[in-house]
DNA sequence: AAAGCGGGTAAAATTGTGGTGACATTAACA
DNA sequence: TGTTAATGTCACCACAATTTTACCCGCTTT
């Protein structure tokens, strides 16, 4: 390993943070441990990991809290969730405080180690997270995050999906089919309108007046095209 | 079938994955299979199949972490991932590692071959990245865009069919009936003035001076011709 | 229990495209 | 040069595609 990467690590279950506080240190990572939210979030800023396991449930300070106020700081690394309930983290909508990804316990650790291997080759190969610019606005895919000119706008799951493939395919007619294709999946069963209702929605966050849109532009009788 | 498409398929259960080949086979379809991670790995990016079907739980490296590599390694095809449980793609995050879409196990195999068919279409459509040059014109048909010494003009929907069409055909004369058997199709009960509106209309947005028209030009008593 | 959010839908409002008739212009040929 | 048929142009309108408004539902948090 060429970079020693560092990993926090916050959880107040002491057994299980021990556990996994090893099993990291055998992969050959750096751990700094926390099991307090409110302590974690200095530490972090300070130390400025390159990952951090965030348990959902925390006394003090809710995980969503520490992982909001975090990027509020600028925090821009990878922010892990470790969750009790597996469908816990769609439903609390954990993506809109800036979680770039989940977990859920128990967990196996195999799995664990395996994901954040990835992530980090990942991280390490982008140096920075993914974006995307255009115009005076900043798309992070990672993190569900719009900055405009400094001020940062929440996307919701739908809306950075649909955005990320705009974006993907600048300047060309994305039919409708396509379209849902991409977001729903091929069993789709939700009717055109549904998907012009998110490209308004998307509008109203992305375009510098939403009546006239420059970026996102409607193709009568196709779809839209994403021009920048 | 003018291509040959190429699936990768990537399941340990070896019947399950003998009966989805052959299926697939039958369908015209070339099957690379493996039950494997990491040698999956290897050989999807040697082979560079048009589409994964890749299997979630896999012994040793995880269909995720595949996945990941994979988009890692600049494989930008499509993935389709196969899981045992409905929830678990959307719970998982899934399209978080570069999944495209998914389909849950057990699943029908006809609703397997049409879903891949289905994307198929469009990963072809997609490839296609057309241009046509003429003058100081340049038509790109996938964008309904004519762009004329940088500045840009959008077409309609069936200006793009019938420029597309001479562009397709150029210094050929194209009587009327043909014509409009292109765009309207031949049930067309459009009158012929109609035809001559649309022309006219294409000459403003083509033409360097509509009046006298140097492109599109009138074969009196059959049709048009587009010279260049 | 109530409020807030994401996301889906129906229905009304708006808009742009394309079709048409009426008329002007042109080209061909006597 | 006059006649005629073919083509060009204009202004208008219908209609379907799109946008907007307003609402519902399920879920979560307080």
């Amino acid at each position: 390993m060429n970079k020693e990467i560092k990993i926090a690590l916050v959880e107040d279950d002491e057994n299980l943070r021990f556990l996994v506080a090893e099993r990291l240190q055998s992969e050959g990572y750096k751990v700094l441990e926390s099991g307090n939210g409110e302590e974690a979030e200095a530490m972090i800023i300070t130390e400025q990991p390159d990952i951090v396991l965030l348990d959902w449930m925390l006394p003090g300070k809710q995980g969503s809290e520490v992982c909001a106020s975090l990027r509020e700081k600028g925090f821009d690394k990878l922010i892990i969730m470790m969750t009790a309930k597996a469908q816990d983290i769609d439903k609390i909508g954990a993506y809109n405080f800036g979680v770039s990804d989940y977990i859920t316990k128990p967990f196996n650790m195999d799995v664990l180690v395996a994901m954040i291997d990835s992530k980090i080759k990942f991280s390490l190969n982008n140096e920075k997270a993914e974006s995307h610019k255009f115009g005076n606005m900043e798309h992070l895919p990672n993190t569900h995050l719009l900055i405009r000119d400094g001020r940062k706008t929440e996307l919701t799951i739908l809306e950075n999906r649909i955005l990320l493939y705009f974006l993907k395919n600048k300047n060309k007619v994305i039919n409708r089919e396509e379209l849902m294709m991409e977001v729903w999946g091929y069993n789709a069963d939700v009717n055109t309108r549904t998907l012009d209702m998110h490209i308004v929605r998307l509008r109203k966050k992305i375009e510098n007046n939403p009546d006239s849109p420059t970026y996102l532009q409607t193709v009568r009788g196709i779809g839209y095209k994403f021009v920048y």
